[in-house]
DNA sequence: TTCTGGTGCTCTGCATGCAATTGATGCCAA
DNA sequence: TTGGCATCAATTGCATGCAGAGCACCAGAA
């Protein structure tokens, strides 16, 4: 019948009965709707709920063990994050990512980062620099030792200690906003491996960059960096679920001329 | 009763009475805290919920003419935005723009608008060249007649234009939700006139670099152009309300937000 | 007087009930 | 068989009830 509107994880992946509970109060004790985010974002980002699955308010409660308030506060949070597609009277969706949007997401990431790069060049702080090369190093070992998950983990704490360096707040929470979408197009990627190499050396540079000052340089290299990694991400991408008959280029919102 | 909970501000702030209901269902049946979140934010833009303002759901929902539920999921929405403050267990409070929070504002638009002017210059299509070149002329025009409100309009338009033709929907969006505290700032700032000639300059300019699909050159005098409002707003900041009582000195706010 | 502990009230946060909208299914007619 | 229509079940969206947290005020003691 219609293979476009069947949520793709029907079946293996809907949260049925597999308790999704969430870890206790810990830390500043955040209200459920908080954690429900939390939670729900992994889910996304961890692929447990797939892309186009259906979220079901009573589901996710049941699930999370909380009722529909916290969880529909937590989907449209979501949503803002551009985690979540939201439908009028009808159950929301856990957004695709689409290739498109991935080369966009990814030019998005490279512009705030070249911001963000050039504003730290000139006001990061020496103990903030020692610690970039802090974690250089520890990613080279890592590289060098073959070890996959530390080295991404410190790569990610690299590009958010650099964007947190501009001291700029708005730039950064856009940044925090566009991050998940990247580490879904990361995980769904074919070779992880890929571009390792040079990966690290250019980290290397744009560190160069930021110990020299050198806003331009630093900028520049950090917004290559990223755009290498996102067309590396979309060589690899593996097909979730091509679903023909949408239009690719529909995100081009130019409003329709009022004066 | 009020006079403890009131606004750090001001007594007759707060919307008890006046009647603040929206405007009926027009367009794509949207949900309650849709127009909600539209007509809250109006309300901080325009500067009736003045900064530090408490925003009790009750009175809310009262003023609205709805319940809690959606004035709650509006509240959430418009913290995103940056325009309110969210407190566990205590009320939400419109947000306060401090100076540097400006600045870091409109440092964040630059590095937008430069980067989506960059993108642009490659990607405009000549009817939207030919668009904006009409808004310029335009924009002229109420500049040379000295409409202050028509200019400002068309001046939105073409900075929302620009960042459209970039075709990026992360950057656009990002950019919305920068645009509100934005204005918020450009409405506080005590002569909206100053460098007038220069900004209808600045944007001629701009526009030629389009035309010449000169990326470099758009992106650096669009983000300069934001600049140099950014500072000429922070410059004639009228101080929100400083009152005898509270704390003159007290925001030295910076945040230790080391990663 | 000033500090400390108690007390009450208000407001948030979460749960739940109810109506409206939507997509689907089945029936009837052409 | 196919197209159209009415009915139905599922699910959202909104309203409201209820418990707990936080703050101010107040009383009492040092």
């Amino acid at each position: 019948m219609d293979p476009v509107r069947r949520p793709p994880g029907r079946s293996p992946g809907r949260p049925r009965k597999p308790v999704l509970l969430e870890p206790a109060g810990l830390g500043p004790r955040r209200g459920l709707h908080d954690r429900a985010v939390e939670r729900l974002r992994a889910l996304i980002v961890e692929g447990t709920l797939p892309a186009g699955a259906a979220l079901v308010e009573t589901e996710l409660s049941a699930a999370l063990g909380i009722s529909r308030t916290p969880v529909r506060e937590a989907l449209k949070l979501l949503a803002v994050e551009g985690l979540v597609e939201l439908r009028p009277n009808r159950s929301p969706r856990v957004a695709e990512l689409r290739p498109d949007a991935v080369a966009e997401l990814f030019e998005a990431i490279a512009a705030i980062e070249r911001a963000c790069a050039e504003l730290a060049a000139s006001r990061i702080a020496p103990a903030e620099l020692e610690r970039l090369r802090r974690y250089q190093s520890e990613m080279e070992a890592h590289h060098a030792a073959g070890d996959l998950a530390p080295y991404f983990a410190l790569n990610q704490r690299i590009h958010a200690l650099i964007v947190a360096c501009a001291g700029n707040r708005p730039l950064r929470e856009a940044h925090e906003v566009l991050h998940a979408r990247a580490e879904i197009a990361r995980r769904r990627a074919l070779d992880s491996r890929a571009r390792w190499d040079e990966s690290v050396a250019e980290h290397r540079a744009i560190l160069a960059a930021l110990e020299a000052r050198d806003a331009g340089s630093a900028g520049r290299l950090l917004a290559d960096h990223v755009g290498h990694t996102g067309t590396a991400l979309l060589a690899g991408l593996a097909k979730p679920d091509t679903e023909p008959g949408t239009e690719p280029d529909a995100d081009r919102h130019v409003e329709p001329d009022a004066a």
